[in-house]
DNA sequence: CATTATAATGTCACTAACTGACAAAAGTCA
DNA sequence: TGACTTTTGTCAGTTAGTGACATTATAATG
């Protein structure tokens, strides 16, 4: 074994100093951001006034966090990117048809990220709260359904060829995204404390 | 008839010299703003350069417009904000059931929203390249669609009591937006040249 | 260990979207 | 014309976000 084979080998067990700086101060920031937002609220709360928290400057915030939409929806919009990476990586379900294969996958897929907002319930309860209140916040959470809305049809069309026409494909993902929008909403409502998968299944049903 | 009468009664005719100015001021503003976003790009025209384009100090742009996204998406607002007053005003369709009527309506207010569109679909059109390429634009359109989905779903309710259990009317509201919204998708991406009332309906079918 | 390369950080300067306060100008009406 | 109200411009300020560059910390190498 040569040593760049060994360090290769072990890049995954000791990411370095740098990259484990890195990760605890991209906590810390997400962490500190949050508890402001909460103590004075989102608007009320500067990007300054986060950068002071964990003592960094505001342009190293910028490296860190695109916008303040992102410091607070970074985790929601990890959800939806697992989501997308379960889509890619999960074999097709067995169904009768290629249309059948694209709505039990699509279903899977939602009820998996259902599963995983679940996982992290008070976190996102936290950040609901927020978005509810914030405009700019709720908009950027639902361009960022709107993305994963494209990415969805784009990996289905792949994954199942011409099973549908792109624009019914499109409308398919549309409204299973909304039924899952909407469950997260109402869950969330109700402190979410409910089987949101049951919830979730329960309206994906009801489009039909 | 008293003086007051009269002028009441003449209000509607003569809005008077300082009203007509502010609506074609706020017209000016909205066309010079549009021509500046396609000529340079929407990111690339500041409110400074809309404000020169009409010879108007920047702070006055923003007591016509609250924001960069509102001169731009203005008239998208103004339809859907048309399609709930219809909602509002327009009779209940007559149905077999309460929930028959909430279906039958929201189905009427879609393709009322659609005819909208179609009436104005140069601007639209135009309005939606932009959108598409910047996503605050798009986060904006979305946001407003949001407002929308909840205005609707309120006065659905209002209109047909309990025929819908909130929650499921909150969903077969965001489903039909979601088919209106990707049916104007699809007809923008095609140069809004085809029958979009046609498109809306093949899609509203499609949901069941 | 010393040195060199590389990556992260801070500082500075800048643009641009807004907002509040107040004075000047224009429209309204008697 | 003159008093009253609305609109506008000016000014000063806050905040988000970005590029450039010097400084510091980590990594890699002899």
């Amino acid at each position: 074994m040569s040593d760049t084979a060994i360090s290769e080998q072990d890049q995954t067990v000791r990411p370095g100093l740098r990259e484990r700086k890195k990760r605890l101060l991209q906590e810390a920031i997400e962490q500190a951001a949050l508890k402001l937002f909460l103590q004075r609220g989102y608007e009320q709360t500067s990007i300054q006034d986060i950068a002071e928290a964990v003592m960094i400057s505001p342009r190293t915030f910028f490296r860190y966090f695109p916008s303040k939409e992102e410091v607070l929806l970074g985790p929601t919009r990890a959800v939806v990117r697992a989501g997308l990476e379960r889509l890619r990586t999960l074999p097709l379900p067995e169904a009768q048809s290629e249309s059948e294969a694209a709505y039990a996958a699509l279903r899977a897929v939602m009820l998996y990220i259902a599963h995983l907002y679940q996982q992290q319930r008070r976190g996102f309860l936290l950040r609901y709260q927020i978005a509810r209140q914030v405009p700019s916040v709720a908009a950027f959470y639902l361009y960022a359904l709107l993305e994963a809305e494209t990415a969805f049809c784009d990996l289905l069309q792949e994954r199942t060829g011409e099973a549908y026409e792109r624009s019914r494909l499109r409308l398919l993902v549309a409204t299973h995204v909304a039924a899952l929008r909407v469950a997260l909403e109402r869950w969330l409502d109700e402190g979410a404390e409910g089987d949101l998968q049951a919830l979730v299944k329960s309206y994906l049903e009801a489009l039909h």
